[in-house]
DNA sequence: ATGAAAGCGCTAACAA
DNA sequence: TTGTTAGCGCTTTCAT
């Protein structure tokens, strides 16, 4: 019976000299044993595992980790500037966490999550200095450039999500961000739009890059093609909702969107629907991100897909090389436009 | 190479003693200072609180907690059932993390994320007796009810997410799932529709009282309403779009559609435009979660709301009156007829 | 107000 | 093959 095991939260949890007594032997050898060491004797290894078993005794992770120095915990954490009061609920982000979660697991390490109230004092230094996890996984730039610049000098299991940048000194991770805005531009170009508007906030690394492939595109246009023209948006449905609302209001025409995200897409169809535009044959919209929804919506989005679970696997894959002393390289991954009926060809 | 990274990675982290040797005082009094003991003299505190401040030093959280057998550390839990090999993708539970992770860090706890596969072992115990957290959250009860039970019978500290069951033991926090689908069928009665079928899987305890609230709403319903309809669909966008499109495509017919989560209600409103239905003219339809897309669908989804937000603020508040010591009720939250285009008044 | 010392539960030399 | 021993970095009596 595990009844006595199972112990109130303030009650005694066995430990392992319990087990060692038990089993008449020196906690040594429950360690040992335990650990699956081929030191120990096969016969009493299986008794010992037994009686754990039977006792619901699992080893201590936090007496394990201060020996060993070493946590098998991963962090992972997400500096949030302007939306600092706003909880993680970007489906993409959201996504990403999944996902690493997924791969972090797969490894035996547990997940350690924290939010980075920005620049609070040292977030990142004071989380490296702490030693809770074996190694920290960023999740987007946002306006930590510097922050991660610095911390790349001391630290090497550090692996970031998010644009590559020149001279840049972290191990990153991310979308082809220029790439697929060109590709998604072109599609509208070619299915013969001629004033496309890019809808969002380029201040962080990755979202600046959608921009710029944007206007790169544009800039190889046909004559006659209206010049880039940013609707300027929070990443919220709401904020962008608004931004699509007055601008039609204001007057001004487009016949196609293209928005930094796949969750202000949404909410702009949904403003052009409002405001008597159809979607697609008035205005065009793509999105970037291929969240979950987006080949759900209606019309479904045409957008530019950024593969999550592989973007989560690779970093954590470099995370764990770095934690073995590896020294990375950034990495780049390939992005699809998935043309749907938002955009159709 | 193996070594230079250790070294670069931790090696060089400062301890407590080194800063006492900094400070010229003993290792004690330097824990003390940083606990903000007013034993420490106001002058030498702030000296070594700068100390530390200056070498980056922060109190090494594993040998604290290993000393004080507390953590600072809440796990949260998702039993995953079928879908196992999925990682945690679907925006309210997503949703939900991102808000519990806001209240436990606004306490200065860490959140330990952990996915249980399934019933591989004995994932709740082992959570429990490894120590690893302070208090545990379990988002969702899938089919574990029983371990559930058996855990709250010795470990106090343990909130789930979920329904409320009869003769249930341990401290659930949920919201009113029989009321809101009953309010939203009773909206789509008001509205005039007769034949309303349920899209959705009714295995775990939550679902159930969909349906069962689904149900009862139909059996006050007026003479020549339709009986009640369970059209199957596991909870992913996919399996929902099928089984509707299936359901048409066999001649099925509807005025309105309820589903059991937003997600799946929002692959439905899809599955019915490309079969020639208009939403809501056609068919209505009602969600329930209100995640955050529901607003900015094309139309918007009319749907029951979950206040997620208080949600997970009531989890982690019982939890650490838990933690306390103190044996915490359950909860049923109030939930909230969202009336949008998809199924207006 | 500060120092000395014990020990949280575990692992890994080193001994035997 | 197993036991002995010495800490990992910290907090907290208990002395002073």
């Amino acid at each position: 019976m595990k009844q006595r095991a199972r112990e109130s939260s303030r009650g005694k949890a066995a430990k392992m000299t319990d087990i060692a007594r038990l089993a008449g032997v020196h906690v040594s050898t429950v360690s040992r044993a335990l650990a699956g060491s081929p030191l120990v004797e096969a016969g009493k290894r299986k008794r010992i595992e037994q009686l754990a078993l039977e006792h619901g005794y699992v080893v201590n992770p936090v007496a394990r980790s201060l020996r060993l120095k070493r946590t098998q915990m991963v962090s992972v954490m997400i500096p949030l500037q302007h939306e600092a009061g706003q909880p993680l609920t970007d489906p993409f982000f959201v996504a990403m966490l999944g996902h690493l979660a997924e791969a972090v697991t797969q490894r035996g390490y547990g997940l350690h999550l924290q939010k980075a109230v920005r620049p609070t004092h040292e977030w990142l230094g004071d989380a490296i200095a702490s030693g809770r996890s074996d190694g920290i996984v960023v999740i987007g730039q946002s306006t930590e450039h510097e922050t991660l610049q610095r911390a790349a000098d001391t630290y090497l299991p550090l692996v970031v999500w998010g644009a590559q940048l020149p001279g840049q000194k972290y191990c990153s991770v991310g979308s082809d961000n220029p790439g697929g805005a060109r590709a998604a531009v072109r599609h509208l170009l070619q299915s013969g739009r001629r004033r496309i508007v890019f809808l969002g906030d380029p201040t962080g690394p990755e979202l600046r890059q959608r921009y710029e492939g944007y206007e790169r595109a544009l800039e190889g246009a046909p004559r006659g093609t209206a010049p880039a023209r940013l609707v300027p948006a929070h990443l919220t449905p709401d904020a962008a909702y608004q931004a699509v609302r007055d601008c039609l209001q204001a007057g001004e025409s487009f016949d196609a969107l293209f928005a930094a995200t796949d969750v202000i897409a949404i909410s702009a169809m949904r403003a052009l629907v409002n405001e008597g535009r159809s979607v697609p044959q008035d205005v065009a919209v793509v999105g970037f991100d291929d969240i979950a929804i987006a080949a759900h919506t209606t019309p479904s989005l045409t957008t530019v897909r950024q593969d999550v679970e592989f973007g989560a696997r690779t970093l954590i894959d470099l995370l764990f090389r770095r934690i073995e002393g590896e020294e990375t390289e950034s990495v780049t991954l390939p992005v699809e436009l998935m043309i749907r009926e938002s955009a159709p060809g």
